[in-house]
DNA sequence: TTGTAGGCGTTATCAC
DNA sequence: GTGATAACGCCTACAA
């Protein structure tokens, strides 16, 4: 049996027929808002129940141009933090009856090119996706598909459309000043190697910033791994700490896993933290606050991303908006906790 | 003709005048296998990328039939597990063109049946779904949508089509016998409140049922918080350990997640590990094998789960494909990580 | 190699 | 309240 002969699905013409109706009573008495008698919708319904019909979406979208998706880009579902962002968003922008056509990037911006234009052609109402600077391509598509375009989690120079996020550098250059300010000079930072199209970038320039403003040096960079940089990463790298710099005091890690990785390492190797070495990282991953010491961290709540961008979503998406009325740039609150692996609590 | 004035996009009819073809050149001209004069398609393809034209794949779906989705369910978006399925499914399934459409059940089954619903609409391709029991109508509306079905982490005992996973219960009876070989004999479990629909309740079974073949009583059974149990819920039911039951000996752990809070418990009241109390996990998350000590664990691949079902599902898309050569049953390796948690190491 | 006609399954529109 | 008709944007099938 070829698949071209497939016993096709129940049409709304063949339910229309059995209910001695026309399709479009059909069509109505299946939407809240249709006109149609009472009695007529009952009975059309209990067909369309006997009969197991489901809708075709498609072919309704194509008829109203409303796709009913919201297209959602991230960089890697291995990442907590987007995955927690997601999950926001989802359940909000779900209750609306809108669908989120997912796709993660890996990292990559040619990637994210494809994607985008994948998505595209599904002919979403929105499109939301993060911000490290995308190809000039991708900016072109994204400006000429008429839709709304939600940046996420940095505060890009030129935003396309709306912003949610945050500046990740300076979050990164206010989590130095602290560290600074509790007594650690020689600060090495920890990132991937190939970091340049990741938020890591951003994090590593505020450092850098940071170290010079207050008369130090930001020397001590320690690059190892690909994004997103895991916690054995971080362990590999704990083993030989003060074989990159011997004169380490304190590092500063891209994100929590990382650190808990040092952390273990440093742990294992006897050397003290925090009174040997400082220990810090970025994101407030569950881990941190449940390792021994707890790890101080830059918090942001990645939920409160995919909330807020939801909600602007289906703002913009509701009918009874009026454009100027809608702000374009969302900020994302970031604050700091400093705890046992920095030798000082707050939290 | 008032169907909302946004300024529509162009469309293949466009791009044809512009080219001074018919439509059905520029389709032609834009796919791969099409039969056009390399002079024309190259003329075409000059025009569609001056003019950003952007296929309409809704249009496209209506008319062969064939969406190019692929629905995929997961439980959660939080439990790393999940993501890593995913992460894995999602890069089988997109080399080949289609595109997966994504919705998470937050361990409710009624909200599998909304989805499931939801993405019938989009007429996906196939369908892969997490296996922990579905109601009676998402049964219904699986079978009858005349798509492959793949259940996936657990083998059901009626399975609706293909099956890719490994029993939970086997798995949970097997690492309890390992502990119980260790010298354990006071075990208890700890899972969620409510864990009826969660792979969480094979994995308590398993628990009793190996409890009670050595002829050892499983009536220390710690239910606290919801699914996904988190770090926190462990590091709380930790704390106060022999509150639950004075004479724990070891506490094996529905997921990784919980055994780390427990861990970091145990550490922080003085109760030794494995010495006082042993602690096991299951799932293999990194910071079980990097915590102090590391955490014995049931070792399964989630990525293994998605490439496998991933692979599958093209199969049975692609074209040359006779249905009767394909297997109905994928079974998932499951391995056990005996650790420092347990007073053993094997890993 | 290219074009024409017709249809995919639904909804908007306008009569009745 | 209900139905006929014409899109929606593309592709299949067939004709030239």
């Amino acid at each position: 049996m070829n698949r071209k002969d497939k016993p096709s699905l129940v049409t709304m013409e063949e339910v229309a027929k059995a209910a001695g109706v026309s399709r479009m009573t059909v069509s109505r008495a299946l939407r809240k808002d249709g006109a149609v008698s009472a009695s007529t919708r009952e009975r059309v319904l209990k067909i369309v129940n006997k009969m197991n019909y489901v809708p075709d979406q498609m072919a309704g979208s194509l008829s109203t141009k409303k796709s009913g998706f919201v297209a959602t880009l991230i960089p890697s579902l291995n990442n907590v933090h987007y995955a927690k962002m997601l999950q926001a968003l989802t359940e909000s922008i779900e209750t609306t009856g809108l669908q989120v056509l997912l796709g993660h990037t890996d990292y990559s911006m040619s990637r994210e090119e494809e994607l985008v234009e994948s998505m595209l052609k599904r002919r979403p109402e929105a499109i939301a996706l993060p911000y490290d600077g995308h190809t000039a391509r991708t900016i072109k598509l994204l400006k000429q598909a008429q839709i709304p375009v939600v940046e996420l989690w940095e505060l890009p120079p030129k935003p396309i459309g709306y912003t949610v996020g945050f500046s990740n550098e300076q979050a990164s250059y206010e989590m130095t000043e602290r560290l600074i300010k509790l007594g650690y000079r020689h600060i090495a930072f920890l990132c991937e190697t190939n970091d340049e199209w990741t938020r890591g970038s951003a994090r590593r320039l505020g450092f850098t910033r940071a170290m010079e403003d207050a008369g130090l040096s930001a020397h001590r960079m320690i690059r190892y791994g690909n994004p997103p940089m895991s916690i054995k990463d971080g362990y590999d790298v704990g083993k030989n700490l003060h074989q990159y710099f011997p004169d380490i005091d304190c590092i500063f890690c891209v994100s929590d896993s990382p650190a808990f990785g040092v952390l273990t390492a440093l742990r294992e190797k006897g050397i003290q933290v925090p009174t040997d070495v400082g220990v810090a990282g970025f994101g407030n991953f569950e881990v941190s606050r449940y390792s021994i010491p707890s790890i101080s961290t830059v918090k942001v709540d990645p939920a409160e991303v995919g909330r807020v961008a939801a909600e602007l979503v289906v703002r913009l998406l509701s009918d009874e908006q009026t454009d100027k009325a809608i702000a374009k740039k969302y900020p994302v609150s970031v604050t700091f906790s400093m705890r046992d692996s920095t030798g000082a609590r707050s939290d």
